[in-house]
DNA sequence: CTCTCATTCAAACCACCGTTTGAACTATAG
DNA sequence: CTATAGTTCAAACGGTGGTTTGAATGAGAG
């Protein structure tokens, strides 16, 4: 029928990703995700060991491309001398929406799947989110601050974090609207809506 | 010993509202929450109905005196004529945040049940907290329209929108450090850096 | 062909879930 | 005191959760 190439673990992690990200950690089943993924409920187990080491690996496997993406651009802006706010921000939110630009419909289950990891109500969960985005994050922090010269740092990381925050709800479409109600906005111009308003806030909103 | 005033049903909502706010709705189970409250299983569906009648109901009380305090504020900005952009943020965000400063670790636990409910996974949850939300809503949106004259329909949404996800995030502390490390912000100066940053963005940030 | 090892499978395990039941208790009204 | 309505209780219901087991299956190596 369709790629056999697939294996069970990949179609294990591809439907994790769905499931989990719509449902939510707690309300996901693993027969729920076997029986979509046409496996085994044993599989996981086979292939994890558990249900929360099944959602280690998909958000392992979905932030990767997202980390290396932000610290390629990072390494490029610091390459070329002090980077500006803008830039610092558009190289951390683009490759955070790029997810959903370049893959199709997958782009779109994998945003909203890391968004929900980010704002899940377990701690454990939510820090399985943190330990993937920490290598970064110094980074991001460091050159906001050195941006922002002017501005304590206690505000940097509170522009941080509002950063941070926006693009996962952003991404997980968690304050959206009843479908039908809205069409999905378009990734290209919401990730410049996005920027245009973090950088106004950032330069005009920061207490120095 | 202490207060023997509270009912049943008001421990019940009290405790409600405190682990649904850390566990969420699908991670917290009604025998968790019979046992601190110290009543019966059965209590629940005597009492409620079910458990999502509980949440429902607990949703309403926590969200019944920030309504009541969002409308009362803009009666009276609209009585004076034309508001501005940073009168209406703040008298959107703060009746959000003096939630935690009336009440003292009450005030905590009902501003992070309030902003978990908001981003539940589920979307029957999340809709409870819009069914509260919304009459309030349409009333700001076309406010903050008026006074951003130039500004697009669908930027004011989307200025909205981030405003109501960062308010939820900031009750939340959703993506707050591991406890311990970072000192718990004062509620007040959180109110306030968090207007100064959404003013800015407003005034700067949103597409023409 | 045979042995080996990775993978898949049906079935079961046990714990916990939300909900229901019917009896026991409580207090107030007649 | 007695009836009555409101509340609490222990116990059980059926269903579902994550996890485990041990046998069956498959392909590749010697």
């Amino acid at each position: 029928m369709e790629a056999p190439a697939e294996s069970t673990r990949e179609r294990l992690l591809n439907i994790a990703e769905q499931r989990f990200g719509e449902g939510g950690y707690e309300g996901t089943s693993l027969r729920a995700i076997t029986v979509a993924a046409a496996a085994n409920i044993a599989a996981v187990n086979y292939h994890f060991g558990s249900k929360e080491a099944l959602l280690r690996a998909a958000v392992t496997r979905a932030m990767a491309p997202v980390n290396i993406e932000r610290r390629r651009r990072l390494d490029q802006l610091e390459a070329k001398g002090q980077p500006t706010v803008e830039q610092l921000i558009r190289a951390f939110i683009e490759p955070g929406l790029d997810v959903i630009l370049r893959r199709g419909e997958r782009g779109r289950v994998v945003a909203r799947f890391i968004g929900r990891v980010a704002f899940d109500p377990s701690r454990r969960i939510r820090e399985l989110y943190s330990a993937e985005a920490d290598p970064v994050e110094a980074r991001y922090l460091a050159a906001l601050q050195a941006a922002l010269s002017q501005a304590a740092p206690d505000s940097v990381a509170f522009g941080y974090l509002n950063m941070l925050g926006l693009l996962a709800m952003h991404q997980s479409q968690a304050l959206s609207r009843a479908p039908g109600t809205e069409e999905v906005e378009d990734p290209g111009r919401l990730a410049e809506n996005l920027i245009a308003f973090l950088v106004a806030a950032f330069d005009h909103g920061l207490r120095s």
